[in-house]
DNA sequence: GACACGTGCTGAATCGAGTCAGTGCAGCAT
DNA sequence: ATGCTGCACTGACTCGATTCAGCACGTGTC
């Protein structure tokens, strides 16, 4: 099979017996005011199907400076769960509304960071997406400033753009609240605690888990902490324990964190949920790996990652901070002692029945 | 600040007072055969510094028919660490080689398949990279069938491409010799088993394993069927150590085949890696979180989208299959009694010590 | 002084679309 | 016959680059 030259307008307007001007008023639908006649555009459309025509969008892009392409300007380093699941729900967003989606990742380094929008700008993406790994303060780069542009996972303060991160605060109420309605609400400790200063998420979960507990009457009992990984966790964890405290509940920051914590209560003897409920942040794959699975609030990563597309292409959105809920993935991991109902279902588990390798 | 035209190529010779076809070769650097003087190529290079000229990909689009743009079509679902890092991996490649990404998820559905796919041939990319979750045969679509295209982590035994895949025999060869090494040969089982029938890594691990027990005089004791999953390996290792074996060595299939085997035997009571020394396959964040952390081999998921690009873009490429080695992760799952030596490095943690949300 | 040749540059066509400003024609009123 | 109106369509320009073919202007040769 010889390579065959790709249809063009010309070549279906000539099989029509029209002019290019009228086929390519046919395709766009503007027959109507261009008063094409019926069998016309009947005649155009036929050509269209006979020939296979799909228009050339280099050239649609050069006429129109649009691509319908939208970039995706992240700094994950070696990330899996975040990264994979926001693309997930962007590529799928951005499908719908026929547009693909462009990746850069800068690996967190600056100069490539103004370089890769420099080439997304060179191919004239209709729209960048600026997200990060830790959900933090930012200053996006200058050439964003002035363009289409949404924060994902991230806000700027001085940029006027719009952003789009999970509801850290509810969040964290509503750990706190599922914890208070399994009748764990007694003595509760938070582990983990930030320690990159930009960073947003920590701070917010915890001041949820403070106010929710501190209406039901019964304040946190302290912070455990510690870096936000499993090793860490689990050393930080172990320490605390060796100083005869007596936890009634955690709540873990991440879900390595829990991890780490589960690892820990092992060694020292305790079985989660009948000594201690735990209960964390992420509803990674990872919490439904644990024994027993991990009841985890949500980020909603596939979600935030269609509404930050959905933001980007909506030309009447306003440049606000959009905070997109965060659910909660049902485990075993908390007491149901005094009554607390896991609503009857069974820990999710994020596709992880499907995955095979 | 109004909203400034960009800069053309016009206004570059405009400034240098030369043509448009001047300032173009010097640009592309054809000014030796065009002859262009050293005095006029200077006063374009100054241009284009002095208005910040950057060439428009559209235009060049369309006049080239190239677009320094390389499609991914992938049917990851909801996978993390394979799709993160192979993205990563082939990104860093296609920068290195002034290329983009553009990529499709397909979420395992052919006709959303052909239609990204149509979509990207659409905006002329240079090539199309197609990549399964899973090692699998398969059977590309025919849109890519006669065009640059590279299959990655998957055959097509009938179209005749380039294909990237780890090396799995040479990877269960290494595994089996990391357990040879380490005195821990006698009594070795396979854990998991393939259970798609177009899944090729399985077999191949399986079999570069029994062939260097076999070579070692120490041939594989046997195989404890098992969907490749936490939970489905924790009950089947369960069920299985009822039965009163002995094991001196478990062979993994992936890593969350290895962390329910973590969890049957710690709940039997048998120690990692004092009583059974375990490695695994995917070498994933995962590993390094497990007590005692795992050690793996590792597919090189960054190495295969890096060297899938690097395929796609030499025109010299022979459509063979290329195999990327699998290297060891270091971590602390075999026994070391009889002298194996972990090579004095701490278990790799891929990049976790950094990460914070 | 005619001609060839080398040098340094440019005009115009081209890629494949979108779209403004007509254009030709039929029918009708004047 | 002339002018007007409405209909159905089209010519030609444009987007911003690349690139072929060729053009002026020395300079050297005979």
């Amino acid at each position: 099979m010889s390579v065959q030259r790709r249809v063009r307008l010309a070549d279906v307007a000539a099989r029509a017996g029209v002019s290019r001007t009228t086929a390519s008023y046919v395709l766009n639908g503007t027959s109507a005011q261009m008063r094409i006649s019926a069998e016309t555009e009947q005649r155009v459309r036929s050509a269209v199907m006979e020939l296979g025509y799909r228009r050339n969008r280099s050239a649609l892009s050069l006429r129109t400076a649009t691509t319908q392409t939208i970039g995706v300007i992240s700094d994950f380093v070696a990330t899996g769960h975040f990264a994979s699941q926001m693309l997930r729900g962007a590529s799928a967003a951005a499908r719908a509304q026929d547009h693909l989606i462009v990746i850069g990742e800068t690996e967190g380094d600056p100069a490539v960071e103004i370089q890769m929008i420099e080439e997304m700008l060179d191919r004239q993406v209709d729209g960048i997406i600026y997200t990060t790994l830790v959900t933090a303060e930012v200053r996006v780069p200058a050439q964003l400033r002035e363009r289409r542009a949404v924060l994902l996972n991230c806000v700027d303060p001085v940029a006027d753009l719009p952003a789009v991160l999970p509801d850290e605060l509810a969040g964290g109420r509503s750990a706190a609240d599922v914890l208070l309605a399994a009748g764990a609400g007694e003595r509760v400790y938070v582990v983990g605690e930030e320690v990159n200063p930009h960073a947003i998420a920590g701070p917010q979960r915890v001041q949820g888990v403070e106010e929710a507990l501190a209406t039901a009457g019964t304040p946190l009992a302290g912070v455990v902490p510690c870096f936000w990984d499993v090793e860490p966790a689990y050393e930080a964890v172990t320490a605390w324990l060796a100083t005869d405290v007596t936890p009634t509940a955690l709540v873990c920051l991440n879900d390595r964190i829990a991890m780490g914590t589960y690892q820990a209560l092992a060694a020292h003897g305790l079985q989660v949920p009948s000594d201690v409920s735990i209960i964390s942040f992420d509803g990674s794959e990872l919490a439904g790996w644990l024994r027993p699975a991990l009841t985890s609030v949500r980020i909603p990563y596939a979600e935030l990652g269609a509404l930050a597309v959905q933001t980007l292409l909506d030309p009447t959105a306003p440049t606000t901070v959009l905070r997109s809920p965060m659910t909660l993935l049902h485990g075993g991991s908390v007491s149901s002692a005094r009554g607390y109902q896991s609503s009857g279902r069974q820990p999710t588990r994020t596709g992880a029945g499907r995955a095979l390798r």
